[in-house]
Order: C-alpha cells, then structure tokens, then sequence
DNA sequence: CAAGCCGTTTGATCTGGGTCAATATCGACC
DNA sequence: GGTCGATATTGACCCAGATCAAACGGCTTG
C-alpha cells in the first residue's frame, strides 16, 4: 500500500468529485482532510462486507466495482465506479460495510476519513450541501437500478447500461463512442439481472443490427441513437 | 391542509425518527426546526417528480408509495414507506424531486425545511451524524431491493417483502404475525419486479402450505419459520 | 510455441412468470 | 339495498430468458 499525500487543489477530477463547487480557499481545507492515497491491485478488496467503517473514499484513477454476497452464495454486482466516485457510504449507517468493493483494474484512490468529514462540513456549508448532493445521488442512482431490474427486458437493460458508461466516461474527457469495459460479461450480467449467455446474445444482437460493434471487452457505438430509441419504447 | 405545530420532545416516533440518539436540549432545538405538520390524504400526492425540492417529511402517521413514471408509461414503485420513516431525499441531488410520493391512506407528515436542517446539523453533531446514518441505510435498503430484483424468484422475493413489512411493524408496537396491506396487489407487484396475477398466485400457494392466512389485504403470518426459509434457500 | 485456462460466443431445450381471459369479491355511492 | 367500478383470484397458454452444452479466442506460463 503506497501512500502519497492527495492533494484536491492540483487534483484535475475535483469538478467531478467531492470538492465540487467549492472556493480556493474551501479546497485548501479539504486538502488537509484527504488523509492519503492508496493503490488497490486489480482484482483486490478496497473493503469488504462487515468491515469496521472508517472513511469514503474518492476513486483518482481506475475502475471499481461493489457487490453483496448471500449466504447461499449468490451475488449481485450493485454498481461499477470510475474515477472521481465516491466508494463507502453504504457503511455509514451502521458503521460497518454491507458490501464488497474490488478494484477491476489497478486503481488508485484518496482515502477521506468520515470523522474528519463530517468535522470540515460542519464548517464549510459548500462542502456539506455537496456531500448531501453526493448521497441524494447514490439514492436517485439506485432507484434507476430498480426501475431498470424491475420493468425493462433484457435488450433495454443492456443499452441502458451501455449509454450510461458512454456518457460517465464522455463526463471524464474519453471517447463517448468507444471504450473498453472493464468488467466480464458475468458481472455485467449480475449488475443487470440477467446470465451471461443473455448479455452475450444481446450484445451480438446489437452488433447483427449495426448499432454497436464488439470485440471482446472493446466495444464502439456506432448508433447511439438506436440504442436509446430501445429505451424509450413500450414491451409489446 | 392543517398545520399543527409539530413536537418532536412530545412524539411518540421519537426514537424510529430523526431525533433518534439526541438529548433533551437537543430535541428541543428540533422542535424549532420541524415547521409544521400537514394532513395527506389517501391517494393524494406529498410531492411530485419534478417539484422544486425544499424539504424532508417525517411521516408521523399514515403509509406511503413512492414511485417512478417512465415517459412510456412503465411505472415502478421504489418503496413503501411507514410512520416514523423520512421521505424526500431523492430530492437533495438535484434540488428536483425525482419521484413522486403517494399516500396509501390518510396520513400526516411533519415538514422539515432542509435548508434549516443542514444548518441545524452544523451545530449539532448527533444530529448530523444521525441524519447521515437515516441517508446511508436508505442506500442500504437500495441495495437489498437490487438483490431481491436481481437474483430471486418471484415466492422468495414476496416472503422477503413479508417479513419486512412484518418486522416494520414490530417496531412499531404492532403484532409481527397479524396486519393489513395498505397497497393493492398491482402496487405490491410492481415493487418485486412482478405482475399482480403472480403476486395474488404466490399469496395463494403460501396460504395452501400453510404459512400465511390472506383474506384480501389481511394477512396473518402463521409459519414465519417457513418464510425465512424460502429465502436462503438456492433456486433449483 | 504448446498447453491450459478464462472468458466469450453460439446452439438446443426448458420453464417461471407473463399474458389474456373469465369470474369472484369488496366497498363506495346513490 | 342494489349497482358499479376497482381489486383479487384462478385457469390456459405462451415466450423471453435461463439452463445445459459445446466450441472458440485470447491470455498467460512453462
């Protein structure tokens, strides 16, 4: 475990992160906040499931994913991550973590202790509103989760899913038609309630009718267009 | 719309609510905070998807929906909500609420001017700490309803909305065996990602193996044992 | 560069829950 | 107390996606 010290003023993510609309000086504060950097090895635990919670956690670079295990050994992928997201707040509420967070490529990330946190937005009513933005977020987030799982079939779910990374990582200053995803066919599968053969069979499907093309991880959208008129239309 | 004065120091909810863990002095400084009460009636809205957000309401009395509407018509409920719970944070992202918020009966809510209560939680640490914990298990729950939506099949999905409501209402002083449904079927199904038909069909064969009495929207819980068990068990 | 091992694609078949339809029950309102 | 519309139950049939199975491609590793 490397630790630099994180420093938000030189950070070029602080627009898509916590110190969003803060001032200079508001952004110095949270620089002493922001206790250390940490690299997380692809396929490592950021935290797990019943860990004592401590801190949230800002993504610098990489990409992540949570997950919840059941007892009986299924489990879901509730969200992917990327840069300038923040990791750990389902720990809050009980002060232990509920999931599973595991980097899918080597990452690296800004440790923000949650005492100290709430210890600066006490002070800084920029930061606080922020942080309370950052939450609602999380909350609106998970119910287009919810909408998607309970209401959409499964070709709707994957162009829902697809048109969202494209436009988180257009958000980041990438390509909003090509990317590489950083996850296997099965955890999109688990984060979409779906199997593996069925995203698989849709993701060719999407390339037979010309709106994507796939190879492996590396996918293009050629039509997103076509990918969002999937969402808006009624199942027969 | 009446409103009465609210009193959090006098609530009975106290504990279930937002005060929960502050002292006296602090509960009395809540009391400042929460402006007034207001009467819901049955299938009248307390906000829409699209109203400018300015508060979080305690329910003091009364059930709840929430739900989302897709341009398409789809709707989807993404939670039911009882006395003592806090409704509105979908709306602090973005200043937009983004779901609307439905009484299943005539109820009664407290108002809570979140512009007062950031402030309040600058000064009052418990406070602060609290409402970020009701925020997190409200992220939490999110994840438990992707699970459910993800990876179960229709009976465990109804047996794990049962024992929640069952437990729900436990602690709220009512019997965990005995109590009645506020929602229809319909609504009940569109919460577990199923069709009413599905929902009343599962009722009826968890009725047949004796594990629950359903008469309309009175339900008896007689073997919870037995619903506990469909949960952890694998699908075939 | 051969051997293995994932991860992925594709085909064939099966099934849980959706769909459509008919009937039953309840509660609200004249 | 009778009528009507909303809600619930039940049956018959169907299909999207799961399951099972096989083969393929791209890596890592010796």
């Amino acid at each position: 475990m490397t630790s630099l010290k994180a420093a938000c003023s030189q950070c070029n993510l602080r627009e898509l992160c916590l110190p969003y609309g803060l001032s200079e000086t508001e952004i110095a504060q949270i620089d002493q906040l922001v206790g250390a950097r940490r690299k997380v090895k692809r396929g490592h635990h950021l935290y797990r499931a019943g860990d004592p919670f401590e801190a949230i956690y800002a993504i610098k670079m990489g990409f992540f994913k949570t997950d919840i295990l059941l007892e009986d050994g299924r489990d879901q992928v509730t969200g992917f991550q990327m840069a300038g997201e923040i990791l750990g707040m389902d720990g809050i509420g009980t002060d232990i973590h509920t999931c599973n967070s595991i980097a899918l490529e080597d990452s690296e990330i800004c440790i923000i202790p949650f005492v100290q946190l709430e210890q600066l937005s006490r002070e800084v009513q920029a930061l606080q509103r922020h942080f309370h933005q950052v939450m609602s977020r999380e909350i609106v987030r998970d119910h287009g989760v919810m909408m998607l799982l309970g209401t959409m079939r499964a070709e709707e779910r994957l162009a829902a899913f697809l048109l969202n990374l494209s436009q988180r990582f257009t958000a980041r200053g990438y390509s909003p038609q090509e990317f590489h995803l950083r996850m296997t066919r099965e955890e999109i599968g688990s984060y979409l309630g779906l199997k593996l053969e069925t995203v698989s069979r849709a993701f060719s499907r999407f390339q037979d009718e010309g709106l994507i093309s796939v190879h492996q991880k590396h996918i293009r959208i050629l039509e997103a267009a076509g990918l969002k008129r999937l969402l808006n239309h009624q199942p027969p």
